[in-house]
DNA sequence: AAGAAAATTTAGGGTTAACTAAATTATATT
DNA sequence: AATATAATTTAGTTAACCCTAAATTTTCTT
């Protein structure tokens, strides 16, 4: 299913994957600005990946993609690769949250099913990585997952913290530090109308938060 | 050191010092053939890596190549890799030994320094690999090992297996069948003068092996 | 020392995956 | 409804890495 695909190609549907997440469909630009590279690159992959025997994508000009089952499947792929990696560097090489994405960034388009298979089967078949994300199962089913970002909490509201973005490592050693860690509960004292602030209580401490990092913590009401 | 290098060349670099550590230079087609790509490819490549700066080795035409100290940093870099992670897979996956090669030879690319130093301390700075093949040291050094093969022993002389060579998955699973693995002795019989041929006595069985098999095959004299 | 064989290089081409600059299309504002 | 702005695509390049076919150079054989 995957055999002619190259790690670009694997990096466009894993991204593309995510961002119809949120959205129906995926934009040029929001897909140039994750990869890092120039709109106009873009636009030549989708044209490739919307030809590709099967298409991995519908292309509508101007009006960005989504992904068809094909392309699903291969995003799954490696976003359970990704996943499993990062869980075994941390359990078995000792990575720190902050540490386990950059590598799992690169390794993932690598290993072979068999080292997956062995990986999942030493973790004991784990369901969730270091940041809370679901893995997806080895049917490539994405178990359910909170889509309830901090952000759209409100005042007086309690909650249990389900999973963070795993891509910032500077954001990760913050939010350890203030205990902002996967299965944390808190409570929202205050929301500031103006900025979007968020006055949290987590265990003893009270912390402020924009929505910046507020957007990026998913979680579930208690 | 290696910011630059793609993949490509860092696999062209390691089989180059393989190749020199039987002859002086390595051949434009002895370089093609192992690497799997035609030798008019080799030949393009050859004059990136002596143009490159510094250079990774000496190119003269018609004559083959030799590695310059960076392009043999490089390649120790890449073998430590290979040879940490081929351990790795074997300890803490369970693989079998004659499945590690192809796994780490995707692996040794990508992974980072910081992974590299995390393996080898959980392995606790091992020296060889599991073919009994030595693990350049963090500084670049390759341990003292043996070079005399097989193929070159007299009848009657006895002899312990040091290494093997690890990328015929076949020959390394008949290898093990008849205890012919690192540390194991032997006894060379007899030596069949018309095709090299050698009969050896291992523990208690007796093995007919021919040369294309004996010359992988890296021992001690006792 | 020629001629044959083997090894190597040159020439020309293809694919992947990026880029910049310019042109086009869609969307938002007035 | 027209215009301005933003988003997107097209066109033209570049670099890495491979290929085949033809030409050249070296080495081997007689
Ligand atoms: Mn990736
Ligand atoms: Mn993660
Ligand atoms: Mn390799
Ligand atoms: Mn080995």
């Amino acid at each position: 299913m995957r055999e002619n695909l190259t790690h670009a190609i694997e990096d466009y549907l894993k991204i593309i994957f995510e961002l119809t997440l949120e959205q129906p469909r995926a934009s040029t630009n929001a897909i140039a600005e994750r990869m890092g590279v120039a709109p106009a690159s873009v636009t030549g992959m989708l044209k490739r990946l919307a030809a590709n025997e099967p298409p991995l994508l519908e292309y509508r000009k101007h009006h960005g993609v989504e992904l068809t089952p094909a392309g699903r499947q291969v995003a799954l792929e490696i976003i359970r690769h990704h996943r499993l990696l990062e869980l075994f560097l941390h359990e078995t090489l000792g990575y720190g949250w902050d540490e386990v994405h950059g590598e799992a960034d690169r390794l993932e388009h690598v290993i072979s099913e068999e080292m997956e298979e062995r990986i999942a089967q030493r973790l004991g078949e784990p369901q969730v990585d270091p940041h809370g994300q679901p893995i997806p199962t080895r049917e490539l089913i994405l178990p359910p997952h909170s889509t309830l970002s901090l952000d759209q909490l409100q005042s007086g509201q309690s909650a249990r913290v389900e999973r963070v973005e795993d891509d910032d490592a500077d954001l990760l050693r913050y939010l350890y530090s203030v205990g902002l860690v996967p299965r944390a509960e808190l409570t929202v004292l205050e929301r500031s109308c103006f900025d979007d602030n968020l006055s949290l209580q987590v265990g003893a401490h009270v912390v402020v938060l924009g929505p910046r990092v507020t957007r990026q913590i998913y979680v579930e009401v208690l």
